[in-house]
DNA sequence: CCTGTAAGAGAAAACCTTTTCCCAATTAAG
DNA sequence: CTTAATTGGGAAAAGGTTTTCTCTTACAGG
């Protein structure tokens, strides 16, 4: 009978051993592969193909310990579902792959404990950096960041104000949903939106309001609910069936709100765009793209902030001074069908 | 003017910086603060009392480079959104944090270059393990992990069959939706599912037939198609329009398929429960809890077989060897308001 | 008083790589 | 032929920690 397969995993094959195998000392070795010292080309590279032959693949840990710089950074996040810090992670992890740095995830919840155990461990494991984010802009994450050994990054989130922090550009994210509305030729646009307590709710209102301003229209006090789709339908009531004159375009806080109100609008008999144009915010596409007809979407570029975060974050590792403060991005629209074409045309 | 104030971050305290203001060697610290080797209590107790005071952490680069464990694992995906990956990522998290291990998330889209890149730089990092998780059972990475230098654990993904994978049990999944209508009494059980080319749809399929069989009901043939609520919606129509008998109850493959049916019954004036019972299946909570009504669900306890993955690739790590082959971890049904109370009652 | 043992603490090697400094040998210049 | 410069390559330290081995001192037993 046969004995059980113990799977047996490898030596790693170490800079000695390619030294040996191709007779030199590893200072040697090692400048071979760095491309640095003096030696014949010859010399050169035969460590080389020796190492090739091996297969060997330098310890990571052993240049760090070196380098100190471990080409290693932490994500801290308290969105436990990821549907704002995996655009983010991805967008991050794009920007630092290729400089051969890994990303460790540390979802922190809201629990301080946690927080602060995921914090040691990566401070520990000696980081190069931490990029901060949240699931909203105006909460940040329950542990202090503000004292630590490394530098920090926050994205989507906005601390104190002396800390470098990228969010999306809320307000002019705003602007391009009503003004396109505008442009559209819509007349009497809603909104409708999240909590008041979010920060991002009365700063887009704001933007609503300034554009219609701008462009002589009349402006209505938004409705503020919570963000689901059953406010979405609740906020469709509170529209259409006072004795107000009707909308005929409504700008939402997020695409669970516009969808609940393209919902609501189908089951008063009033057609999305003919009727009422709808705008969203969040582009969330699993859910615009289901709506009927598809939502129009104000997208916050999230994975191209990320990028930004990453980049940052890594001129910072390497020892560039960047000034502190909040960078704004833009936002861009994405045009479904929600929003209707211009209705002269 | 003030200049640029350029943060600098300090150096960190080392044992050596504890053992010196202690008056001890750093062989005799580190036994202190580790609670090995032979020592007066008293020196013990002044040499750990000086490493608080320093507020000295032990620089993890070093202690992995010696023990050859870095007390890290890699978890590899390609679900971009992280539906699937991210209650994966928690419950992984969950259980390897509190033994100070790290995870990298890597996401490799479905990109071998990609995959190659971030296992690299992983296995240069020397991760003590892998985690390769996917958006689907019978698909995997597109990057071959079988020969690594590490053990590694699938879950959620199922590769050759002597690897070690965790996956929930869908044939038990359907069951319990199944049988949950046959316990309320519904005698005419449709069920609308995804794509036959994913290997979930035949199982789940099997079951709900076994199960009619078994309880003496009529099968129809499952209806197949995409996972989109517009493929509910096309569902509902062939199912009530056609003059076959209604049914009373549809199982759904998955929640946004189930949104649909419900959204399309409720536009044909049938109500949900009372006329037809409705199951999804993801238990995916933002899209359950928005269904009107909320939607019951067939849960696959995602965060606990991250969980179980994770300890077992801890013991696998620590030398433990197991047993190669699939591990089915079962399902939970998520009892909400659209599958209906007990007919007769 | 002498020897054996145990306690307390340090020296040094190990993990793996990079880098600085140094040495020997060859070549060029005078 | 001597001196200086250059070339090819190695020795060793550094990075921070753990662990084994060794050393010194004190103490108990004879």
């Amino acid at each position: 009978m046969a004995s059980e397969p113990i799977p047996v995993f490898p030596k790693p094959v170490t800079l000695r051993d390619v030294a040996a195998l191709a007779g030199v000392s590893v200072a040697t070795a090692s400048k071979a592969l760095n491309d640095q010292g003096r030696m014949t080309a010859e010399t050169r590279e035969r460590i080389r193909e020796t190492a090739r032959g091996l297969g060997f693949r330098p310890n990571s840990l052993a240049q760090s310990l070196l380098r100190r710089r471990s080409f290693t950074v932490g994500l801290l996040t308290n969105d436990t579902y990821g549907r704002f810090s995996l655009p983010l992670m991805s967008g991050i992890s794009d920007a630092l792959v290729d400089n051969g740095v890994s990303v460790f995830l540390c979802n922190v919840e809201e629990d301080p404990r946690l927080g602060q155990l995921h914090v040691e461990a990566m401070l520990d494991k000696r980081v190069d950096g931490i990029i901060a984010t949240g699931k909203r802009i105006d909460r940040h994450l329950p542990i202090d960041l503000s004292n630590l050994r490394v530098p920090v990054i926050y994205a989507f989130t906005q601390p104190d104000p002396d800390a470098i922090a990228f969010v999306a550009d809320d307000d002019g994210g705003a602007r391009l949903a009503v003004e396109h509305f505008c442009k559209l030729g819509r007349k009497r646009i809603a909104h409708v939106s999240g909590p008041a307590s979010f920060a991002v709710v009365p700063a887009r209102a704001r933007a609503y309001r300034d554009v219609l301003t701008e462009h002589g229209l009349p402006v209505t006090e938004p409705l503020l609910g919570s963000w689901s789709e059953a406010w979405g339908h609740e906020a469709v009531a509170q529209l259409f069936d006072g004795g107000n004159e009707r909308p005929d375009a409504v700008f939402c806080g997020n695409d669970q709100i516009a969808r609940g109100v393209i919902d609501a609008l189908r089951e008063r008999g009033l057609s999305v765009p003919g009727d009422v144009g709808v705008i969203g915010f969040d582009n969330w596409e699993i859910v615009a793209e289901a709506t009927r007809p598809p939502l129009t979407s104000v997208d916050m570029n999230l994975a191209a902030l990320g990028r930004e975060a990453g980049l940052t974050l890594l001129s910072l590792v390497g020892g560039t001074s960047a000034a502190p403060g909040i960078r704004k991005l833009p936002c861009r629209l994405v045009v479904r069908q929600s929003c209707g074409h211009p209705l002269d045309g």
